[in-house]
DNA sequence: CAACTACGAACTGTCGACACTTGACACGTC
DNA sequence: GACGTGTCAAGTGTCGACAGTTCGTAGTTG
């Protein structure tokens, strides 16, 4: 009503400096978080009307923020209907795995080459981190050393559409995360897997890692292919 | 792809219904038509308040509309300054190629077991079509066969994660059409490969039918390379 | 004559309001 | 009691308007 107000908000996730970012950017980056932390979990119907109230901004910034999220895969709109948080089903998160490992078999072929001192350092001090989070409580430190792990070869490749293919699917991707199938067995094996991977990137051998990356991808994908839908589980449930 | 109007709907669950498309969905599918069609080509700046006076509706649905466009990477929105047609530089369309080369030798890897009797008959049918058109003068139309042919398999693979991807990385590549270089004799070769490529997938072949695949789309890569930057030019340029 | 400054036009970002659609509930009928 | 119809609230789709910013231009000054 008084728009004299112009309160700047310090959200949860709210990160210093007064980035010249728009409002609709804003919106867009705080649900995006939201559904990546999985506080927004698949299903979650989204209001414009509640959205804006809450966000303190109006009805026109959320529309677009919401948009946007859709073209990403984020959530899905239903025409005069209201967004959903979008869920996907076991096959389509296998089908995302499949693209998600050609896609990273091309990273690493294009990255390896390309590698300097520092990455490998950087490759190494994740693998080690891995051997070190393998058998600790802290799952979620794993996965994040793990995410960087990978990215590293993504960001390496040089290939600016590579990169952002990749960062979509991630983004559909990234909430959900296999459950109770031993994870922790998983854990060590995946650390195994991950130095033998980096012994083929030093050596040079793009075509080796290639394949041993993509059989490290194929994993998860093999177990998800006999696993019941409801092994597909979300992470952070908290 | 027929050149029909905005009376498709982009639903799963594939009704066919009344046109109940809102405004910003048809402003969206026509911005989305002229820029392929190169009606707006790479580099045009797109004016919120001419194109809704220009199509007759208010400047929301315009404005979602373009934010649409730029999250699908066909204009880019710079904040303040207006949207304007994403122009593709040589290097980023050769890094197109290669994750265009990866995602095309995983579709043809798994549409080749499932492909039936129709699908193959398809093949041949624009396989037939391409050695007609090579010597001819129909240049789009030897393009629309390829594109088609190419597209089979993306369909038959039955990932929809990968078709969804595949259109983003196509609407961003298919404006953009390699000229000069011997187009002729590039298309006889072309028909050349198309039918070594059917081969394989007829004898289920699937690995080398990938093999093929790849090193078709490597051509106009290789020759990318070594061209200077101005031999990547739009299509319909007339 | 060049460069810096100030002004103005044009355009985007944002807001509040109105119209139409959708789904649900209550009422009446067979 | 089940089914069809009418009404109502909630919510999205769309619009016009205002404000702030950016770019271009003219004027001034060294």
């Amino acid at each position: 009503m008084t728009p004299d107000e112009n309160e700047q908000r310090e959200d949860a996730a709210g990160r210093a400096g007064i980035e010249n970012l728009t409002l609709w950017q804003r919106v867009h980056e705080h649900l995006r978080q939201e559904i990546l932390d999985n506080r927004l979990p698949p299903g979650s119907e989204l209001n414009e009307v509640a959205l804006s109230q809450s966000l303190g901004v109006s009805r026109g910034p959320v529309r677009e923020a919401l948009g946007r999220l859709a073209s990403e895969g984020l959530v899905t709109i239903r025409p005069r209907r209201g967004a959903v948080v979008t869920a996907l089903s076991a096959q389509e998160f296998l089908a995302a795995y499949q693209v998600r490992e050609a896609l990273e078999t091309l990273a690493i072929k294009l990255a390896v080459p390309r590698l300097g001192p520092d990455e490998l350092a950087r490759l190494q001090a994740l693998v080690d981190e891995m051997v070190a989070l393998a058998d600790g409580p802290d799952v979620d430190a794993f996965f994040r050393a793990n995410a960087a792990f990978h990215a590293t070869f993504v960001e390496a490749s040089g290939n600016a559409m590579l990169q952002e293919t990749m960062s979509r699917l991630l983004g559909q991707m990234g909430r959900y995360q296999m459950r109770s199938v031993a994870l922790r067995g998983s854990l060590r094996r995946s650390t195994v897997e991950h130095k033998a991977i980096l012994r083929a990137v030093r050596a040079g051998d793009a075509d080796k890692a290639a394949r041993l990356l993509g059989e490290h991808i194929r994993i998860p994908q093999r177990r998800l292919e006999s696993a019941p839908d409801e092994e597909v589980v979300v992470r952070n449930a908290s």
